[in-house]
DNA sequence: CTGTTAGCGCATTCAT
DNA sequence: ATGAATGCGCTAACAG
């Protein structure tokens, strides 16, 4: 009795150390190399396999990654590089989308991906020892601003890499894109289109490329239409950019009767400051935004936006990098996604 | 001439090889074993370290993890648990800083951090597959539904875990989450003080602990002040379902007078339908929020809201989970983060 | 304090 | 088609 009470059989749980392919072979009554074969996919006749396959299962087998990587000097694994500071990825459903999305892909193509948060400030010694051939096997660098520095590390890291977003001209990396440029332009043709004449750009950080593209498509149309563009205001990507750009914009260029956005959130902040001075959007200043993202139907009066593909984006990247690391080509490149004009109240 | 062609000085790189701890030993004129205490705080003379520390820089030598993870038996790795659908996930604010800050957290203890996200409808096994001993040192779990077969998968994976929010009751996890209950008790007393006595609750999804502690806090307030609650309506913690719930609730109660969101999003979803209906906020019908997030301070009137530290809780649920690795012990636990009631305009 | 010796778990030659 | 042998790069006893 006592015996039962010091060990009762629900008590100690089965000893937690995985079964390993030695173990795996001898059940299945065939030697190690068989079995590995076996389980990858290698010649091996179809009785070992079924041999093998059940005693995985009975074993409840599951191949050390480890293991695996140093033997075969890969490790599955590619990196997502952001290199942003963390406040400002908080608030960022671009990149929200963009991790998840990868992350999706990066599991089903049997790669573990890995969040490399890359504050530009650091010290980025650590993050500079990891991308190295030995810890992941390529990366995928997103919100790139320009910055030397980190440049110049994602080519030393010799790897594989691919953007998202257009990458620092005339470093080659491989990526792919939204048609910023477009999308700015056909944003601001609508604009145009319903007779506005002064319109501004409230536009964020000049040292990504999406910030450029998006003005120049923005001049694009007003060049087209034979219209002078209103002011281009830079700021940041955010809200609270968009709540001083546009309060400066009221005070400086009275005349401006229309703003576009090159984010939702520059929109919305945008709005925060018409509705607060008394302007009524659309009537007064009708706004246009970039995203497409949840804000844009949150705020009000809802956004009329450029709603750019991101799930797409990302998923062109993820499978661009999976394609080298299976063939060790690059398919096409750049890959430029379509973007499109979904019109609601603001504009 | 051809030969030169056929292999220009600059076209062949240096063989991207790393250098390995014995080159690094033998640079260095000691043994690998030494080499290898040099390099990670064992027992060496103060020569050996400097010599190893050099050639560690000359040869650019970074430490194979596979190869380390093989022979200690642990990978240095830690997951993320996210067992929610990416749809979702793209637009939950909350998870994004949870993200960011375990990855932080992670990086600067010499951890890597995997996301694993987990979508309950799908066959997790990959997902289960990988949450086993040999891929990862431990979890973090968060967003947890009350999902019977996540919770067994989770349990059966025999990994150290921490949940984020409180996990199902006897389920034993260590965990870290926020007053909810005392947040949504201060959030309806605000309510009240401002003389509003018909005051609705839209909430998230009762699987979620933290709708239902909310929701129980919103009770509470009501309990104390002697005061019949009003309706308490279900649905998620997105704008689209504040939207809806706010419709039916000015429908089905048009006596309300405020309303208690349990996040951001519910509420912005919320006043949208308000203002739609021609209703006044906060003169009509108060409104606040739980979080804090930018939509707060996006949405028109600004959100009177719960503010919860989630960059805080994300840290503590790091802390917990690499104490543990490190100690073999468990820090305390449960850790209830405070919050605390911002107001702004909208009640 | 240091070098020698064994593995860690798997993939992959090479024979058979 | 299969098994034996070898090695991936590193850490951890173990003797010295």
């Amino acid at each position: 009795m006592i015996l039962s009470v010091a060990s009762p059989a629900s008590a100690v749980p089965p000893p937690p150390r995985r079964a390993t392919l030695d173990e795996v072979a001898r059940s299945a009554g065939v030697s190690r190399s068989t079995a590995s074969r076996a389980l990858s996919g290698g010649v091996a006749s179809a009785a070992a396999v079924d041999a093998v396959r059940r005693a995985t299962e009975r074993l409840g087998f599951v191949p050390n990654r480890a293991a695996r990587g140093l033997a075969r000097q890969r490790t599955d694994a590619i990196a997502l590089v952001i290199p942003e500071t963390p406040s400002f990825i908080f608030y960022d459903p671009f990149l929200a989308i963009v991790t998840s999305t990868v992350s999706a892909a990066c599991w089903k193509a049997g790669l573990q991906p890995m969040m490399v948060l890359m504050d530009p400030d650091d010290p980025v010694h650590t993050i500079e020892r990891f991308l190295h051939l030995g810890n992941v096997d390529g990366m995928i660098v997103t919100s790139f601003h320009h910055n030397r520095p980190v440049e110049d590390l994602l080519k030393t890291a010799s790897l594989p890499a691919v953007f998202i977003g257009r990458p620092p001209s005339g470093s080659g990396f491989p990526y792919v894109d939204v048609a910023n440029r477009a999308g700015a332009r056909s944003a601001t043709e609508h604009l145009l289109g319903r007779g506005r004449r002064h319109i501004a750009c409230l536009s964020g950080s000049f040292d990504m490329a999406a910030a450029v593209d998006r003005r120049d498509g923005f001049w694009d149309a007003h060049r087209s239409a034979g219209v002078e563009p209103g002011p281009c205001l830079e700021g940041a990507f955010t809200a609270r950019s968009g709540l001083i750009l546009a309060r400066r914009l009221l005070a400086e260029h009275p005349e401006t009767d229309a703003i576009f956005a090159q984010s939702d959130a520059l929109a919305a902040g945008a709005i925060q400051a018409l509705t607060a001075a008394g302007r009524l959007v659309p009537d007064d200043l009708a706004v246009v935004g970039f995203d497409d993202f949840s804000t844009a139907t949150e705020v009000f009066p809802n956004l009329t936006t450029v709603a750019q593909p991101v799930t797409e984006l990302a998923q062109a990247a993820a499978d661009l990098m999976i394609g080298h690391l299976e063939t060790g080509q690059w398919g096409d490149w750049p890959q430029i996604l379509p973007t499109e004009l979904v019109v609601r109240q603001s504009a």
